[in-house]
DNA sequence: CTGGATCCTAACTGATACTG
DNA sequence: CAGTATCAGTTAGGATCCAG
């Protein structure tokens, strides 16, 4: 996704902000997969997520985990190692986009019974 | 959102297309828009539908429902009126995404509160 | 009223190479 | 190892005008 636009008169307007808030965050052709992966597999390293995120490049990686950063939902800690490492974590709070996630996953379930039965 | 990667190794392979589809589903910056209009208000009218998704062109209007009409969470017909009128109805299929703009709703208020907190 | 056709731009994405 | 820099390609989205 990108910059949602969603200014609709006729509905409750603290909810559509907030929901566009949400699709922002969440937005980017990798977000979900880099989030999917950290609280699968739990802390991961940059390179550990290059190889579990097939095909991305480090540039776009690294977009990417910065601008989760930005929004907490991730954490990035510099490790003390001889070749320095860093370690992305997923916060507390983006726990919360678990059930996000859960939704989308169980409705692209039924979906895809849906389409395979016609 | 536009073709979501996410073809993680380590992860069940099945529910990770589940999501893909699902977001790509659901990316465009209209269409959560729409969804929540209609599901919201009934069944509406291009006209209508223009005026409530505050900014949208014809064009885009047009491309988004039609995508949504492919995907089988919406249904489109025309209505036997003097100037030919279009009614556009969420299909009981597409019930299944307010779970999905529920989950976002909820994780963007919660979000909201956390950065205001700061 | 409901769109389709054109043109155009900004943003996202990717390939490749390079640095601390 | 963990990125940044540069360059180039694609594309979603918007502006405008036109048509059934």
């Amino acid at each position: 996704m990108t910059a949602v636009k969603c200014e609709s008169p006729k509905l409750d307007n603290e909810r559509i902000l907030a929901l566009k808030d949400a699709i922002e965050l969440l937005s980017g052709k990798w977000k979900f997969c880099i989030l999917l992966n950290l609280y699968s597999l739990g802390t991961m390293r940059f390179k550990d997520l290059m190889e579990t995120s097939n095909g991305i490049t480090p540039k776009v990686l690294s977009k990417e985990l910065q601008e989760l950063e930005e929004n907490l939902l991730i954490t990035r800690t510099v490790n003390n190692t001889k070749p320095v490492t860093v370690s992305y974590a997923i916060t507390p709070h983006a726990i919360e986009t678990q059930a996000v996630i859960n939704a989308l996953i169980e409705f692209g379930l039924k979906h895809r019974k849906k389409i395979k039965g016609k």
